[in-house]
DNA sequence: CTGAAAGCGCTTACAG
DNA sequence: CTGAAAGCGCTTACAG
């Protein structure tokens, strides 16, 4: 295939090349008479001329694309986000690119660095890993802003948008106290980023005010994903001081537990009271609908958009920490604490 | 930010901008010697230089990303189909840039042009829209090879990998046949692809075969999305002479119908026998669990990717069209008809 | 309104 | 083993 350049359009118009990119650029034929823009367009659409950024770009050192990485694209919470960001990019005329690095540090690095060599015009930044770090340089020695979503990156110049993790936890946890719950169990994760960490902080803390004990509730740290949630519930519902209520840290690991409660046949919410950080698709058609902490996915991305576009017109203002409200959002899958169940259920 | 160049290490390690380049190629300091790379490598560590991707992409018109289009972020057909290009992609060398065209033919022309324009090494189609056309005419002028997948696209000069969607729809339509069913409804959607066309035609000879008449079988034709699937099943579940099971064209629309079903409180499946095209979150968790015809997604997709690194090393091979078969994966949510229902229901 | 020329930051034959 | 120079394909002051 031969590709046509601004050189071909211009020998075959009879003009300079300075001439076709005047025509071609999409501030319209600036300064030019309308009879050569004619002869360019006609040209060009004869040629099958196709555009190439790459020379304006090297030259501008400034692209119009917005860098997403994400942790799991599989995973719900974050294509929700993906799809928040990518409308409201479209709305300052950004084109947003996604990148996903699988949970893997050595994913994230290239991605982070690609990004840097690519100089996209900013990052954002949902998945916290071991590598993050270096990667963050890689960006900042190009002068690349980064918007972390989920979790605050204190020790960095970044700006945030987060939710309240801690106080919707202390609610959640709170809810469940409130029917009666003492024995509570919360699935949690490993606390690499902010937000991981504060949900169990939440949660220890309405647990400390409510006077339950260190030898009362339970603590399963997992790794987040569908299959650590599954395998977790089946140990803590086959053990003898088997909780009454389960709060779980995250979508994957809320469907995991799921799949656990069905196999083993547990009844909810009379056996077991289920509460949930992120919602879950199919919520509502369960049974019970799940109930759920839901963070509002749609808001966060359109916000930190605007966030990176903002910081893009003004690179000196300070660094910006955002947080948005959850939703704790009752559908059924919670009760007041069964008597008779302590006494039946495993026999 | 003052940006690092190559200059700028060669001045402060005292050699030339070419040595520095060869030092910091990705083949190895090839040529140079050890003490001049020492020198290099320091140099850039100390300036804290980012490499700079776009000059070399403009030089040799080739870059490692594959692109892939996808026409909703949020489906997880999408993100399963993802996930696996990804993999795949790294394992060649390639990195894999996500983007979502929501559905909207703006969005899905600037994709492509964007690609196009970016000049990236390919491309992954999974989202047939209407102007698909026009983009795809961008990318052949600069020479950017095609996969799609999930519909083929016989008129255009590109590589294709579906599935036996006419052979899938004809089993499930049969399995339905075999327990019973004669009014069975098919919830379908606009055959702008391929694939969709081809689940309706398999589910139409299926009855054919089997002898039903046009007046009893029941096809409705939604937009592939949630809402339509309930707000038609809704519509079919009330009407007199309404369907004893129900097929569905895909992932989004059997969660629509299984919204609607639950609300409407019908039993599934003695009073309803559902089956579904592409597999579903939580199938498994579902009461009863959802019996579909899964498509192998990471096989589609890992060999799109395959398929997309051949065609860059021959690009004047045939086009080809792959086929890979689905699975009818039976979980519980069809039954035999029930003639007590036909009496009892909707009083 | 139009053209000649410089420049974006690399890489790589071409010399030495 | 190393350097000077050309070139990738545009855009945009600078002249005219």
């Amino acid at each position: 295939v031969k590709i046509i350049k601004i050189k071909d359009i211009a020998e075959r118009a009879g003009v300079s090349a300075a001439t076709v990119s005047r025509v071609l650029s999409p501030e319209g034929s600036a300064r030019v008479s309308p009879e050569t823009s004619r002869k360019v367009f006609e040209a060009s659409a004869n040629l099958g001329y196709e555009p190439n950024n790459l020379p304006a770009k090297m030259r501008f050192n400034r692209s119009k694309v917005i860098g997403i990485v994400v942790s799991d694209i599989e995973n719900p919470f974050f294509t929700t986000l993906i799809r928040a960001c990518e409308s409201e990019a479209h709305e300052h005329g950004y084109r947003l690119i996604v990148v996903n690095t699988d949970e893997d540090e050595n994913k994230e690095l290239i991605a982070l660095k690609s990004l840097a060599s690519e100089r996209v015009a900013g990052v954002i930044l949902a998945s916290i890993g071991a590598s993050s770090s270096l990667g963050l340089v890689s960006l900042s020695n190009v002068g690349i802003p980064v918007v972390t979503v989920d979790n605050s990156l204190p020790d960095w110049d970044v700006d945030s948008v987060v939710t309240n993790n801690r106080a919707a936890s202390r609610a959640a946890t709170e809810h469940l106290l409130g029917l009666g719950h003492r024995r509570i169990a919360m699935i949690t994760g490993p606390s690499r980023g902010s937000s991981i960490h504060e949900r169990t902080e939440g949660f220890l803390s309405a647990l400390r005010e409510a006077g339950i004990g260190k030898d009362e509730f339970i603590i399963a740290e997992g790794d987040l994903r569908e299959e650590s949630g599954y395998l977790l519930t089946k140990g803590l519902l086959t053990r003898p001081d088997r909780p009454t209520a389960l709060f779980t840290v995250n979508n994957l690991t809320t469907m995991g537990v799921l799949r656990a409660v069905r196999e083993l046949e547990v009844e909810v919410p009379d056996q077991l009271s289920i509460i949930a950080f992120d919602d879950i698709p199919l919520a509502l058609v369960l049974e019970p609908p799940q109930s759920v902490i839901a963070q509002p996915l749609r808001e966060i991305g359109a916000y930190a958009v605007r966030q990176l576009v903002s910081r893009l017109a003004d690179p000196d203002a300070p660094c910006a920490l955002t947080v948005f409200d959850s939703t704790l959002t009752l559908r059924g899958s919670t009760g007041a604490v069964s008597d008779s169940f302590a006494a039946t259920w495993g026999e």
